[in-house]
RNA sequence: GGGCGUUUAGCUCAGUUGGGAGAGCGCUGCCCUUACAAGGCAGAGGUCGGCGGUUCGAGCCCGUCAACGCCCACCA
């Protein structure tokens, strides 16, 4: 073995070998409890992010240690067709040459984006396999799919025939960029700094005016009614007036309508029915004309009179001008208000009255509230379960179509002639109605939601009654961030529950979102995006994955510090060191798959297998709490700290004991080997290739999960190690070299310590002992571990005011801390309401505090 | 306008049944000790945001205030 870890030359050795091995796929385990995670499916076009980075490893270390525990462990990679963010790829590839999608035609551009996702589409499945995530890649599927897009139209059908999907005329989100209809999620709104135009309406008859308020005044052109309060005494006459609309003069009504808020601006609201939501509304209840004033390209339309042609926002200074000059400009307020853009392109989106098909989602709210509620899915942490009800509850109706070309078609066909509207799974060749007219289907597509939504079971081959359907479905858990609770979690439960009678899964394990070390958002605009592959490249793909794992506290962001990942290669070398001490030391090809663990083992040796124990028991409890980053905090630290720093320096003295090395052999495989396993599913890669140093050729990937070694007992190693640091803490604080043998007498009027002891003591603190009361030899430092003292002659060695300073500091601790004993102690109540192994350990601790007084005493009036 | 989160060592963060404050990085001193200098040993550093409450006991529970951040909302 080389003297350093190397992860790129260990990452290029077993991803094959697994993949070549079956490792990956859950037949591996074919008599296994089943336990299925679904890939939230990443873009087509997209490249691997920090944030996927996070989310795969957080489903590779689940899996991989579900599978070495014996489940039939399936997770399913597979990729979206990402609807308008591929075509927006694609549109971008052709405007550098020049061209629009519609130079190629709808056909052509179709192949071309097909031939882009031959070409770029394996890209992240590629990076997925550099940061060894063991997906099943023979399941692999796309959202495109035949199957999948089978499955996509079935639904549409069938919640077509439920009533649940429905075309109708309705205010939207339009993009004027990308030329579609949004869904609500699909658009971002951010607070701006606008303004608050006020406009004088005169009345048609008589004098005055109401005055409206507008952030929008372009719009005013559409407005076919003023709406108050009814309520509202200030407008009460005004009810039933007819308004002559400033620039256009048509005659529009006042309205009276409960949607008007009384307190908002000036109590009076212009109304444009085929450009706001509310508007819309109100104009519903009141019968009232929808004047399209801005076009699909975010133009004034022909009904806008002389501002036709014109950009809504070159309009909006225009119109805005002119009222100024015909007087009807009362005045303008600066104002914050909130505008939506468009997430994918981020223009601000136009809301505009339009025909598009929606689902009917409140009746499939209702089911998957209930299934959250009562706990057959579960959210971890339970927090954000609040988030998904509150959501789930407030939510509208979602419009689906869109006006793209690359997406699933949708499944309905107009009849020519009469009207009639066919929605089937198969194509239709004639109209049911008529039979004569030709029939010309739909040209919209679905949003891309639509098809991943039924991810969870579409995969699995559904609506066919596949054996992965019934062995996998429902899945185990769903790992993935906040941020697609709603586009994504929320509509999987609605489809899950209505098409399955079943959720798509028990848990949802929620992450944060990776960010700078300063805290901000990653993002590839602002240029502070790291590429983790850049990072594999620097610091190897398990340490990125490691650091990444120990970094993720459920339900918190995280900001990635590379640092992290530079102490995760360090620790991967420490542990690529720890196997090379072993090798060295013994046969290591000995060491057997599982168990080996001694039947006599050496004091040392008792110690580590009993913390081994504990450790592996805890982790265990971290690991199914999905507290993935204490879990492995502890694993870091108990590794480094006690197998590396402690248990590998007192195995040498017995590894050169003949009688006592066997044992010790055994311990020291059995504790390296379990620890390659419980760090197998965060540091794959590493693991693995130490693995192929020891056993039998088998791999690492698919062997057992580690059993807690039947507790030996910590005897009395946690005192000999006080008395260790003790020891090397006085070295330290006089000074003395490390080359200098202290000739020091351990008294144990207790019996605590063993034979055994001096040669830790000589190895690991260099020092020359015997046993026995403290010499005759003039004075004396004392070094204390609970009632063992090591006695060590100042003279020569000791500087004695240094050690004066070094004892009264050392007194002034001890009383500090027997003073906060007393307190409590001398309290009644503490006495009578803390339980009593709480005040048994106070008691404990105040007696070896006054233990410790006592020698420090002593040993103080002896230097004089 | 609602809801949620955060505030702990110089920096970034852990700390889930309330019972003696932790990690990584950084810092100080010593050491190339035969697994590892990508290392070892020893150490410094915190009124756990403020105030109040519950409790024998609060970083942890309750109330309140403050700062920062996020999400949601038909703020014309």
């Amino acid at each position: 073995m080389k003297s350093t870890y190397d992860p790129s030359a260990v990452e290029s050795r077993w991803y094959t070998a697994w993949e070549d091995a079956g490792a990956f796929r859950p037949e591996t385990n074919p008599d296994g409890a089943p336990y299925s995670i679904v890939i939230p499916p990443p873009n087509v076009t997209g490249v691997l992010h920090m944030g996927h980075a996070l989310d795969l490893t957080i489903q590779d270390v689940l899996i991989r240690r579900k599978r070495m525990q014996g489940y039939r462990a399936l997770w399913l990679p597979g990729t979206d067709h990402a609807g308008i963010a591929t075509q927006n790829v694609v549109e971008r590839e052709l405007a550098k040459e020049g061209m629009s999608r519609h130079d190629l035609g709808r056909e052509k551009f179709v192949e071309q984006v097909w031939t882009w996702k031959a070409k770029s589409g394996n890209r992240i499945t590629e990076q997925m396999r550099t940061m060894g995530f063991s997906t099943d890649w023979t399941r692999e599927r796309f959202t495109f799919d035949e199957g999948l897009s089978k499955a996509v139209r079935k639904v549409f059908v069938q919640l077509y025939d439920e009533g649940l999907i429905y075309r109708g005329n309705r205010i939207i989100n339009w993009c004027p960029r990308c030329h579609t209809a949004l869904s609500e999620i699909e658009v971002e709104h951010e607070d701006e700094a606008g303004e608050l135009t006020h406009i004088k309406y005169p009345f048609v008859e008589g004098d005055g005016h109401i005055t409206v308020a507008t952030t929008r005044p372009e719009t005013m052109l559409g407005d076919t009614a003023v709406a108050v309060h009814p309520d509202d005494e200030r407008y009460r006459d005004a009810v039933g007036r007819l308004i002559r609309l400033p620039l256009l003069d048509r005659e529009i009504p006042v309205v009276a309508d409960e949607g008007v808020e009384l307190e908002f601006g000036t109590g009076a609201v212009k109304v444009t029915p085929a450009h706001d939501p509310l508007d819309f509304e109100i104009g519903q209840r009141h019968g009232l004309d929808e004047i399209q004033v801005i076009d699909t390209e975010a133009r004034i339309t022909e009904h806008g009179g002389r501002f036709a042609g014109q950009d809504r926002f070159e309009a909006r200074e225009a119109v805005r001008h002119e009222l100024k000059k015909r007087g009807f400009l009362e005045r303008i307020d600066d104002h914050h208000h909130s505008v939506g853009h468009c997430s994918r392109c981020g223009t601000v989106v136009e809301p505009m009255l339009s025909l598009q098909w929606f689902v009917k989602v409140k009746p499939l709210t209702i089911p998957a509230i209930e299934a959250v509620k009562d706990g057959r899915t579960r959210f971890v942490p339970k927090r954000w379960e609040n988030n998904y009800f509150h959501w789930m509850e407030n939510l509208r109706d979602w419009c689906i179509s869109r006006q793209l070309w690359w997406g699933h078609g949708i499944p309905a066909w107009y009849c020519d002639d009469c009207d009639e509207v066919i929605v089937a799974e198969d194509d239709p060749t004639s109209c049911p109605s008529c039979a004569s007219g030709d029939l010309t289907r739909d040209e919209d597509v679905l949003d891309t939601w639509f098809s991943s939504q039924l991810w969870p079971f579409s995969t699995m081959g559904w609506p066919e009654e596949t054996d992965d359907l019934a062995t996998y479905y429902p899945t185990t858990v769903l790992v993935t961030g906040f941020d697609i609770i709603y586009f994504w979690v929320a509509r999987m439960m609605m489809m899950g529950l209505h098409f399955t009678g079943d959720v798509p899964f028990a848990d949802v394990s929620i992450h944060g979102l990776i960010r700078t070390p300063d805290g901000r958002k990653m993002s590839k605009s602002s240029g502070n995006a790291l590429d983790p592959l850049d990072l594999v490249e620097r610091y190897g793909a398990d340490p990125l994955r490691l650091s990444l794992i120990q970094a993720a506290a459920p339900g918190h962001d995280v900001p990635y510090d590379e640092a992290w990942t530079d102490a995760a290669r360090r620790f991967g070398n420490k542990v690529w060191n720890a196997l090379r001490f072993a090798v060295e030391h013994m046969e290591i090809r000995d060491v057997p798959a599982s168990g080996g663990y001694p039947a006599d083992p050496g004091p040392e040796d008792a110690w580590i297998l009993g913390r081994l124990a504990e450790v592996t028991v805890e982790f265990d409890r971290l690991f199914d709490d999905y507290r993935f980053s204490d879990a492995y905090g502890l694993l870091y630290n108990f590794a480094w700290a006690e197998v590396f720093d402690w248990y590998l320096e007192l195995a040498k003295t017995p590894l050169r004991d003949e009688k006592r090395a066997a044992a010790t052999r055994a311990t020291l495989g059995a504790v390296l080997r379990d620890l390659l396993k419980l760090l197998h599913p965060a540091i794959p890669f590493l693991t693995e290739d130490l693995w192929s140093e020891l056993g039998d050729g088998s791999l690492l990937i698919t062997t057992s999960w580690p059993e807690p070694p039947a507790v030996a007992g910590p005897g009395s190693m946690s005192t000999l190690q006080d008395l260790i640091i003790g020891l090397r803490r006085f070295r330290s604080e006089h000074q003395i070299s490390p080359k200098t043998p202290i000739e020091t007498t351990v008294s144990d009027p207790d019996g605590l310590s063993e034979p055994w002891w001096a040669d830790h003591l000589s190895s690991l603190a260099g020092c020359n002992v015997v046993y026995g009361e403290a010499p005759d030899a003039g004075a004396m430092s004392r070094v204390i571990a609970g009632s063992v003292q090591a006695f060590i002659p100042l003279e020569g060695l000791v500087d004695i005011d240094a050690e004066r300073t070094r004892i009264e500091k050392a007194i002034a601790d001890s009383e500090g801390e027997l003073a906060r004993s007393h307190a409590k102690l001398t309290n009644p109540n503490f006495r009578d309401r803390a339980p009593a192994e709480v005040v048994a350990g106070e008691e404990a601790k105040a007696d070896a505090a006054q233990q410790r007084l006592a020698k420090l005493g002593a040993q103080l009036e002896e230097l004089g």
